[in-house]
RNA sequence: GCCGAAGUGGCGGAACUGGUAGACGCGCAUGGUUCAGGACCAUGAGGGCGUGAGCCCGUGGGGGUUCGAGUCCCCCCUUCGGCACCA
């Protein structure tokens, strides 16, 4: 009697040996080419979704396929233990955020156990971990003592519901990227790292990166945001100056006919000093908000000081403004305005009346004041601009910046986009930056000797604004490490964003007691040569983490420059929603079998396939796919539904599909056990008969599953190749006449070992317990990735296509060695192409050896 | 508005450098097995026309290059993602 495909006994056994066996530790072995495989870390939040099944599968197969393929392969996993939701938690049950982390951390560690994933647990690491954290307050103050932390009042992104800070990139559209709430401006005192230091290398570094996908670089590209311009001084009228001002479009110099300051600009205020309007518009500016004032629908709105400039090029008198759509983070915070080939300069003009001068032509036509409808923003060639008139503005702007530096009126500058990285979080739960703040000797950093500054256990975490630290007198207070005065803590905590910018360095040497990284160990591991997770952080982490290995570099704890040399951004996980018109989204389980809402009886709309999330209702949740099918086919499935960087349409109906497969392989191999578990003596591929075709199918699977994986780690395709041999194991009788006895068997088991090794890093667990069935005794893992036999892929036999006139009309059969005229000569006489020459002259033949033969006629 | 990606059967998706469009899976149909259902096994299938051999059409739409285009070039449409007063 035939066992059934028992996943659960199957998976827990071996999932239980290669626990026992501590089958994925590593450690350096300068013998062997190394190769690190990385998957972003989870943020605890309870359990797993099929987010990270789909990251987590397609990162192990990665792991598992280097391994057998003879790499040393450090494969490890941790937990983005900080954050926001466990002190949400502890409002929401009053559970402490490190019991609430710690409960869902061993919840998850279990799940992901259960997808059988081939992590060195050994080297776990959890990021509000003290041994952790620790680094990262070390980190910290290497970076302050180089002047990369350091701490100013700034307008900070406030949001309302998490009673914290945002940095620049956490806020999308104007709201909070977590909760989507408004966000505010608030001026707070803020600690910021200086990524801006390292924006050039931020941006030149991203050419290197061959391995990225390209738009991940232009999102970073553009996040960046770098412009080459000058930077131009326009004295004023009196005497008082010079306002200093930034611009790409210097070949527009002469065309600027007013200057626009932001209203928080200084000089702002000191000119309109007279004028009570002035005073008014800038005290307006100053409380509206800045995302409404800097939203692009918003009005340009502005008032005129009274003061005038001095274009230094014309010498005219230029009237100077203070106007909402300049910012004063950008640039310097005041600008040259050219109405003529800057639109928002010209939608300001025309409001208020100011002067337009066309300075630039374009080729095509000729640009008047009086017919211009928009600002014309292209190039052209200069005019109305002195000695530079019939310049090209590419040119131009070089002649114009040299001309500028010798009058010593302007420079060279460079402005980028990308803002320093605010990391204070006035919150409780991570890490504690470590400064203390003295009224005597002002900032003053915790002496490295006394790090970590531990995160106190006992506070009160409530609903109240701001951090529960602030209210704890034992933490606050503190003597000051340089005059034993009395001192107070700093009470904010750094970004999360930090824990994850060097993460993958930890996991080199994650038990160092004294030291953040040893040196070694991270030289002989780094970089990641694949690192795989979701687009989301094309921006964010990708570029933190960017940061930090530069950093760290300069620190000379590492010598690379980029810490991920491949990455791979694997799409979301969709699926179709449901809706009924009086209740919103809807669960499977609220849909009856006719469609209709289980609560209201009305029909149900199905609707389109949106990202998996529990506000659409359209999720699935993994422990139920576990307990259902096993690890092996979620896995399976979310490898073979679609490749890996584009988005996945879950389907009930393939996740069957994925099982019904993987239980055909049992019971094809199970029921084969027992005679093929002595093996036969090999055959050569010449000598064979009757197991030919099966044999070559055995070699074109390594061959298609090696090569797929290689390129771009499609692994769909990968599983048909599978899927093919499969079907044709499935055809094979293994019993036929005395004289073939031997070969079928010899035959079978090859295929069905090629079969196991090749499957092995989708469905592990299956694949070990088959080879072990068959008599293996060690880990299928232990063998060598096989190659195919060039030999046993040629085909003996050509099927070659006809065409006539490029239309399809015949196949003919020809042995492999036929040459170019033999194919021609074959096609010419085949009888179905015979009947389409008829009455016609053949004009060409054009022959594509082995493959093709089109006939081109005169009609 | 700017930048990027993608549009292929009823569905998810194949087709590497131009050379048999639709591999593989799902769903569907027919048959076998079964008391029956399920499961399993086999076979079939892009659409249209034809009794048939076969013919015509077919990769979002329109043009082009080529003996030959899903693939290359130009224009357009749709969807998704990113950026968006950045001087």
């Amino acid at each position: 009697m035939a066992r059934p495909y028992d996943f659960k006994t199957l998976e827990a056994k071996w999932q239980r040996i290669w626990e026992e066996r501590r089958a994925f530790r590593v450690t350096e072995d300068p013998a062997k080419p190394k190769y690190y495989c990385l998957e972003m870390y989870p943020y605890p939040s309870g359990k797993i979704h099929m987010g990270h099944v789909r990251n987590y599968s397609i990162g192990d197969v990665v792991a598992r396929y280097f391994w057998m393929r003879g790499y040393n392969v450090l494969h490890p996993m941790g937990w983005d233990s900080f954050g926001l939701p466990a002190e949400n938690a502890a409002i929401e049950h009053g559970v402490h955020p490190a019991t609430w982390t710690t409960e869902n951390i061993a919840y998850m560690r279990k799940q992901l156990k259960q997808m059988g994933l081939s992590y060195d647990w050994d080297r776990e690491i959890t990021s509000s971990d003290p041994d952790y954290y620790h680094w990262n307050q070390w980190l910290f103050l290497k970076m302050y003592e180089k002047g990369l932390a350091y701490k100013k009042p700034a307008f900070v992104n406030w949001c309302e519901v998490c009673q914290t800070v945002l940095a620049n990139e956490q806020v999308e559209g104007g709201q909070c990227w977590r909760d989507e709430s408004e966000v505010i401006q608030k001026e707070l005192d803020q600690w910021f790292f200086k990524i801006t230091a390292y924006a050039d290398e931020l941006l030149d570094g991203l050419d290197r990166l061959s391995g990225w996908p390209e738009r991940v670089k232009t999102m970073q590209r553009n996040w960046i945001g770098k412009s080459v311009g000058a930077e131009v001084e326009f004295p004023l009228v009196g005497g008082l100056g010079p306002i200093t001002i930034f611009t790409t479009r210097q070949d527009t110099l002469y065309g600027a006919t007013f200057m626009v300051l932001a209203p928080e600009h200084p000089l702002a205020l000191q000119l309109g000093q007279g004028s009570p309007e002035v005073q008014a518009f800038v005290e307006r500016m100053r409380v509206e908000d800045r995302i409404v004032r800097t939203a692009p629908e918003t009005e340009k709105e502005g008032v005129f000081t009274g003061a005038y400039a001095i274009n230094p090029l014309t010498e005219e008198h230029i009237p100077i403004w203070v106007a909402n759509f300049v910012l004063l983070e950008y640039g310097t915070g005041a600008i040259m305005a050219v109405p003529a080939h800057d639109q928002r300069d010209f939608e300001f003009a025309t409001r208020y009346g100011l002067p337009i001068r066309v300075v630039i032509q374009p080729e095509e036509q000729a640009l008047t004041v009086e017919d211009l409808e928009k600002a014309y923003e292209g190039e052209g060639v200069m005019v109305n601009s002195s000695s530079f008139s019939g310049l090209p503005s590419a040119p131009g702007r070089e002649a114009v910046v040299l001309y500028l530096e010798e009058k010593r009126i302007g420079k060279r500058a460079v402005n980028y986009r990308l803002r320093d990285w605010g990391i204070s979080r006035q919150r409780y739960w991570g890490t504690p930056i470590p400064i203390i703040l003295c009224e005597r000797c002002g900032t003053v950093p915790v002496p490295y000797a006394d790090l970590p500054v531990l995160l106190p256990q006992d506070v009160e975490i409530t609903m109240k604004g701001g951090s529960p630290l602030t209210r704890l007198e034992s933490f606050v207070n503190v003597p000051c490490p340089t005059c034993q005065g009395p001192a107070r803590r700093e009470t904010d905590t750094m970004d999360t964003f930090v824990d994850s910018s060097w993460y993958f360095l930890r996991f080199c040497s994650p038990q160092a007691r004294d030291q953040a990284l040893e040196k070694p160990k991270v030289a002989y591991w780094m970089p990641v040569d694949q690192y795989i997770g979701g687009i989301e952080h094309a921006v964010l982490h990708l570029l933190y983490a960017r940061f930090f290995t530069k950093v760290i570099r300069d620190l000379a704890l590492i010598s690379h420059d980029e810490p991920f040399e491949n990455l791979l951004t694997q799409g979301m996980v969709c699926k179709e929603t449901s809706r009924c018109p009086q209740h919103g989204y809807r669960f499977p389980y609220e849909v009856d079998a006719q469609g209709h809402c289980t609560e209201c009886g009305q029909p149900v709309e199905v609707g389109r396939t949106e990202k998996m999330s529990k506000s659409r209702r359209n999720v699935v949740d993994p422990d139920d796919l576990l307990s259902r099918y096993g690890a092996d086919t979620a896995r399976l499935f979310s490898l073979f539904a679609a490749p890996p960087e584009k988005d996945l349409e879950w389907s009930d109906r393939g996740v069957e599909g994925a099982f019904r497969f993987l239980n055909r392989v049992y019971r094809l191999v199970d029921g084969w056990v027992e005679e093929l578990r002595h093996p036969a003596p090999r055959i050569s591929f010449a000598a064979l008969t009757i197991g030919r075709p099966l044999c070559q199918k055995a070699h074109l699977a390594i061959k298609k599953v090696t090569e797929d994986i290689d390129r771009d780690f499609h692994f769909n395709t990968a599983i048909a190749a599978l899927m093919e041999l499969v079907n044709m194991l499935g055809l094979f009788e293994l019993h036929g006449g005395p004289e073939e006895e031997a070969e079928r068997r010899a035959v079978a088991r090859f295929a069905v070992e090629t079969l196991l090794i090749l499957l092995a890093p989708f469905a592990p667990h299956l694949a070990e317990e088959l080879w072990e069935r068959l008599g293996h005794g060690r880990n299928i893992f232990e063998e060598p990735w096989p190659t195919y036999d060039v030999e046993a892929i040629q085909r003996e036999e050509l099927l070659v296509v006809v065409q006539v006139n490029g239309k399809l009309r015949s196949r003919i059969s020809l042995p492999a060695d036929a040459g170019e005229e033999d194919l021609r000569l074959a096609a010419l006489q085949d009888s179905r192409v015979q009947t389409w020459l008829e009455g016609r002259q053949v004009k060409r033949v054009v022959v594509v050896p082995k493959k093709l033969v089109n006939i081109v006629t005169d009609q």
